[in-house]
DNA sequence: CAGAATCCCGGAAGATACTG
DNA sequence: CAGTATCTTCCGGGATTCTG
């Protein structure tokens, strides 16, 4: 009999490729930036600090639980800082970082490649769902 | 009392929002690429057109059904074609479209810019893990 | 060889309620 | 105001089995 079934085999390469792709740069950027919640802080952050409540409203369809995980997700990328003022109430403000303000052009080259490409792809899709 | 709960309110608030971000080209194509096996496959066919068999080779740890479903994918999106051979057993490979090629150059600053700024990502874990 | 169909589980995300 | 804690639901993705 087999030493290893395909099952294990399949199984140890995908663990090693886990780990492979855990430590591949783009991979960890890619995993980041695409979180949905993240983009939108990054957008919303743009123009200057906001405080906790303001970014609940700007971005409408957040929980608490989310937008407090997401802002705590970047703040350990660096990619926002986070300043307690102590008054009563207390009051949170978050702004974006050197290397936040620095992601920036590059998530305008997404957007600009995004949005002169997308055509291209939409007709691509009408014309894979209708032929057949 | 309210005509409407704060959960109702928010809900449909997300509702709206999430219309708005589906409809959002940026987003689409963040989704698109930020998808695993996408990014795999797109680099994986860089170098030239692959057989299923192949792919599911290189790309050492994906399933069948993760394979197909993402060439599928990337198939509606015009961002791969499918060519199907009918020899005995069947034959079928997938290359990049024009499409395709185009994004490689983004998917190039994407690397590049997590390459030459992942060690401040990582200092900043580091320094936010340590603390307290 | 290149898939399609089915079952199933873990983890991510939302709702709700509570707190310094 | 700015969170935390808990519960629950939903579904993406893997394993397995079958086929033209």
């Amino acid at each position: 009999m087999a030493t290893q079934t395909a099952a294990q085999r399949r199984e140890g390469a995908r663990a090693a490729y886990d780990a492979y792709l855990a430590a591949c740069p783009a991979r960890e950027l890619l995993d980041t930036i695409s979180d949905k919640w993240v983009s939108l802080v990054l957008n919303a952050l743009s123009d200057g600090p906001l405080r906790y409540s303001d970014l609940g409203r700007i971005i409408a369809g957040v929980s608490q639980k989310m937008l407090t995980q997401t802002l705590r997700g970047m703040e350990r990328d660096g990619l926002v800082s986070r300043t307690v003022t102590p008054s009563v109430p207390v009051r949170v403000d978050y702004a974006l970082t050197e290397l936040g303000r620095d992601l920036q052009p590059l998530m305008r080259a997404i957007k600009a490649w995004a949005e002169s490409h997308i055509e291209q792809v939409h007709s691509a899709r009408e014309a894979y769902d209708t032929r057949a």
